[in-house]
DNA sequence: TCTGGGGTCCTAGGACCC
DNA sequence: TCTGGGGTCCTAGGACCC
């Protein structure tokens, strides 16, 4: 079990590493989910909303049937409204009651049965969810933010596993911290959670999936597997329908039988993430809850009004989403070694094209020109969604203007000279590397990618 | 479900190196 | 010239998650 040293070792600096003060080595990990998080930051920010019907489209223009359902209050969903479901869908099962009450004064539309539709203000989600997260940062030691609306706390040194006396029965300390700690988010920000207090990450997930809105749901060291076993397959984290059917068929129908199953058969049938899914379901899972770190990719795509094959369109979207995705790297401090686009044809064929560089670059016009280079493959082809994407990621220019690195650098002269490479001078960078970039080869007097100090 | 956008991880095959 | 195994890197696709 990686970390069983240090997890316990600080509670108290005498205790000898990995050995334990009280016998139990029980972790303690919470789940907190922000219930409906984009209808409930609209609710908060128009507190008329509270209560009613909220949908919250991406893409979505006001007044228009354009765009998807982010996400829906609970009181939209009742009426069959999902998220990633059409706008339209959405409309028509769930009139607007603004345009409603807009277009028809008195009409026949029951208004009870009408919503209020915005569209995603991330800004503005983002700013509730930094009030949140800087809750839970006062909560535990360690956190992962998984997504804006979702992270996870170790809270092992905060409380205790301990059954205590509580009202009419009994409760754990643990179930106690999560509690006021769903009750601090409530009062404070205004917005509610659903919380899962588990021995370990996948557990704790289950649980906040359990009850919600606004749950608590505490899994106890030693109840893990019980609580398991009569979850359907799809409860399990990295179940989605293709998996669920693929069990299916193999008679695995909920967590039980998961847990139950053949080890081998799974691992023949689905690889290093069979045998992740089975330890899961045997509520068996070590990862330690530490932080993100930086991502792996930046990507921007966008779906085009309608499928063309129209050239100037399609290159037209590739330049502004390269644009996009070169400002985002600029603000992350990135580099990039791979440069890719992504082609949506009809019906829904997903194509991806990438090119890696020879080394890191901050180079907008660059992500531009492959980009371009890689769509021409599709030219004449039928389109509906285009994305670009940079990937291979550095961060050796944010690192370099750290001082304080513990070894004096020799990376430095690779990590920040790419990034002003100028733009014309880009023509030879734009080799595919195959196998290592052995051979950088600068031909007729270009300079490579690897000539840094121009 | 006729499908929005931003990500992660895994796999498989091929190129290339030693 | 043939055979071989280990390893890394690259590309493309797919499943999944929020």
């Amino acid at each position: 079990m990686a970390g069983s040293g240090d997890e316990r070792g600080s509670r108290d600096r005498s205790s000898l590493p990995g050995v334990s003060q009280h016998g139990s080595t029980d972790r303690i990990v919470l789940h907190v989910d922000m219930d409906c998080f984009y209808a409930a930051c609209e609710c908060r920010r128009e507190p008329l909303l509270e209560g009613e019907p909220v949908v919250v489209g991406m893409g979505y223009e006001p007044g228009t049937d354009s765009g998807a359902v982010a996400t829906a209050s609970y009181e939209a969903r009742a009426f069959g409204i999902e998220s990633a479901q059409a706008i339209s869908v959405a409309l028509s099962r769930l009139p607007n009651r603004e345009r409603a009450d807009f277009e028809n004064g008195e009409s026949d539309l029951d208004r009870a049965e009408t919503g209020y539709y915005r569209s995603v203000d991330m800004e503005y989600y983002q700013s509730v969810s930094e009030d949140v997260r800087a809750i839970l940062r006062e909560s535990a030691d360690r956190m992962r933010e998984v997504s804006i609306d979702e992270a996870y706390l170790d809270v092992t040194e905060r409380t205790a596993w301990d059954v205590v006396p509580s009202g009419d029965g009994e409760r754990t300390l643990a179930a106690g911290f999560a509690r006021h700690l769903g009750e601090r988010i409530a009062e404070e920000v205004g917005v509610t959670a659903s919380i899962g207090v588990a021995p370990n990450m996948s557990a704790a997930k289950i649980a906040s999936d359990h009850d919600k809105p606004d749950g608590l749901v505490v899994i106890a060291p030693g109840e893990v597997r019980d609580f398991f076993e009569p979850l359907s397959i799809e409860a399990v984290h990295g179940v989605g329908p293709v998996r669920a059917r693929e069990l299916g068929e193999m008679g695995i129908e909920t967590a039980g039988d998961l847990a139950g199953a053949d080890p081998g058969e799974l691992l023949d049938r689905f690889g290093e993430r069979g045998r992740e899914l089975y330890e899961r379901a045997r509520g068996n899972d070590d990862r330690l809850v530490r932080p993100k770190g930086d991502p792996k990719s930046l990507n921007r795509e966008s779906a085009l009004p309608e499928a063309t094959s129209d050239p100037d369109t399609c290159r037209e979207t590739v330049r502004e989403l390269a644009r996009e995705v070169a400002d985002r790297a600029i603000e992350e401090g990135a580099l990039y070694r791979t440069i890719g686009i992504k082609v949506v044809t009809p019906p829904f064929e997903v194509n991806t094209r990438a090119r890696s560089l020879s080394g890191p670059v901050q180079d907008g016009a660059l992500i531009e020109r492959v980009g371009l280079e890689l769509l021409e493959e599709f030219d004449g082809e039928k389109v509906r969604k285009l994305g670009v994407r940079v990937a291979n990621l550095e961060f050796g220019a944010a690192e370099q203007s750290n001082l304080g690195n513990w070894e004096n650098a020799s990376g430095v002269e690779n990590s920040g000279a790419g990034v002003g490479t100028d733009a014309d001078g880009a023509d030879s960078t734009t080799e595919p590397v195959s196998g290592r970039p052995s051979e950088p080869a600068p031909r007729d007097g270009q300079a490579s990618l690897t000539d840094f100090d121009r």
